[in-house]
DNA sequence: CACTTAACTTAAAATAACCTTAAAAGCATG
DNA sequence: CATGCTTTTAAGGTTATTTTAAGTTAAGTG
C-alpha cells in the first residue's frame, strides 16, 4: 500500500507523512505541484492525497492531468476552507472524496480505507499494530518484542479482526460471522479455542497484550499497563 | 446527544437504531420522507441521517427544507450508489458528510464523532450518566469519584434501566421484565439481591448516588444531596 | 408498642461461560 | 498416498455469574 501525499505546507505535509507511516502505509510526499505530477503519474500509487492549493501547478490541474493518462488512483482532495466550490470542482475532475482542513487523523484513515472499500479492493496497510505487537497480514506473520512467529490463516485473521476492532469489544457472533460467515453452523467453542491459539502465541513472542474475556459480551485487546 | 435516522428500508433503518443505541446515542427513526422532514425541522436534533431516495419526499429536498428553514445540524447522507452526482447535489445543498451504501457501523461512527469534532462542538454519545457516576454499557464498566470497577451483565442491565428510568420509580415487575424476559419465574428477590450487588459496587467507587427503595412499588436512583 | 410484611444482606449451591488440550478430520503438496 | 499443517471436534477443568435460600433489619399499621 503506497500513498502519495502532494502538499506545500511543510509542516502539515510531514505530519501526514509521519501519521500515515505510523499505520503501516508506505509514502512519498512532494511540496509543489511540478514533482508532485510527476510522481503521480508513475501510476506506482494506491491513493494520492492532494492538496488543491500548490505552487507551479495546481490541485485540480494535477487532477486532471492524471486522469487524462488514464490513472484512475484514488484522490483524496484537500480543500483550504469550506469551500463548495472547491468540492464540487474537484468531484467533476475525478476526485473521489475531499477533506476540508482542518481535518483529523481518524478521518483521513478513514476515508482512505472507505475508499478501499468503495472500490471493492482492499487497500488496507500491510501490517497492523498494537501495542508492543505487529501483525503483517501479508505474510501472516506476528512480531512481538521478543521475536516472531507465524499464524495460521484463522488466527491471522482472529488478531486482525481483534486490533480493528480494539475500541470495542468483540462479541463471538461478530467474530463467527467474520471468520466462518454468516450463516456458517460455527460455535462459540471455535472462537474460544482460536483465542487460546493466540494467546499462546503472544507468549511466544513475549508480547504483554493480553486477550481480555468480558464474560457474557465478548473479548477485548489490552496492552500490558492497562 | 440525539439522531435522526431517516431511512425507508425497514430493517437497514432498524439496524441502525439499534447500532446507534448501543452506543448510547438516543435515536428517533422515520422511513419516510414527510414524517422525516416534520421532525427534522423540530430542530432539536444534533445529527441527522438521511437516505437520499425516500417515499413522498426525497432526501436531498429535505436537506434543502431544513436548510431553508435555518436548521444547521450537520447532515450525514445516504447515497445509494458510488454516483457522483448525488453526491455534488447533496454537498451542494448543504449536507456535511456522505456515505455510500454499503457501509459498516464504524464508519459511520467515525463520521458521527468527526462531524462533531469538525464543527468544535462535541458529539458524543452520552456514556449514560447519572450524578457523580458514569456507566459505560459497551465495555460494562461504572466510574464514579473514586475510581471505577466492571460490572457483570445484569448488574450493568439493573443500573441502566436505573439511569434511563431515573424519572419514575421503577417497579420490581418491570425490572423484572427487562432483566429476565416477559414470562420468567424469576422472583423479586433476585431484584433484591442485585440492588444489593450494585449498592456495594456504588460505595466502592465512593459515589453518593443511592438506589432508594419505596416500600411496596419499586427503586429509584436519588443524588447525593437530595 | 407489638405484629406483619417488605426489603436487605450474605453465603453457598447451581449454572453457564470460558479455557485448555488432545485427538480426529480435512486438505494440500510433494 | 503419505506427510505435514490447519481446522474442527470433543471432553474435562476452572472460574465468574446467577440463583437459591435463610437469617436479619427496617418500615408501616392497628
Amino acid at each position: 500500500m503506497r500513498i502519495l501525499v502532494i502538499e506545500d505546507e511543510v509542516r502539515l505535509c510531514e505530519a501526514l507523512v509521519q501519521i500515515l507511516k505510523k499505520h503501516n502505509y508506505t509514502v512519498d510526499s512532494d511540496t509543489d505541484g511540478e514533482s508532485g505530477l510527476d510522481d503521480a503519474l508513475s501510476g506506482i500509487y494506491d491513493v494520492v492525497v492532494l492538496d488543491i492549493m500548490l505552487p507551479k501547478i495546481d490541485g485540480i490541474t494535477i487532477l486532471k492531468k492524471i486522469r487524462s493518462e488514464g490513472i484512475d488512483v484514488p484522490v483524496i482532495l484537500l480543500t483550504a476552507k469550506d469551500s463548495i466550490h472547491d468540492k464540487v470542482t474537484g468531484l467533476d475532475s475525478g476526485a473521489d472524496d475531499y477533506l476540508t482542513k482542518p481535518f483529523n487523523t481518524e478521518e483521513l484513515l478513514a476515508r482512505i480505507r472507505a475508499l478501499g472499500r468503495r472500490r471493492g479492493e482492499i487497500i488496507e496497510p500491510d501490517a497492523l499494530s498494537f501495542g508492543d505487537i505487529s501483525l503483517d497480514t501479508q505474510t501472516m506473520r506476528l512480531t512481538g518484542r521478543g521475536g516472531d512467529i507465524s499464524l495460521t490463516l484463522k488466527e491471522c485473521e482472529l488478531l486482525e479482526y481483534l486490533i480493528i476492532h480494539k475500541d470495542v469489544i468483540a462479541s463471538k457472533e461478530q467474530i463467527i460471522e467474520k471468520l466462518w460467515g454468516f450463516d456458517s453452523d460455527a460455535e462459540a467453542n471455535h472462537v474460544e479455542v482460536y483465542v487460546s491459539f493466540l494467546r499462546k502465541k503472544l507468549r511466544h513472542v513475549h508480547s504483554d497484550i493480553k486477550i481480555n474475556a468480558v464474560r457474557g459480551v465478548g473479548y477485548k485487546l489490552r496492552k500490558g499497563g492497562e
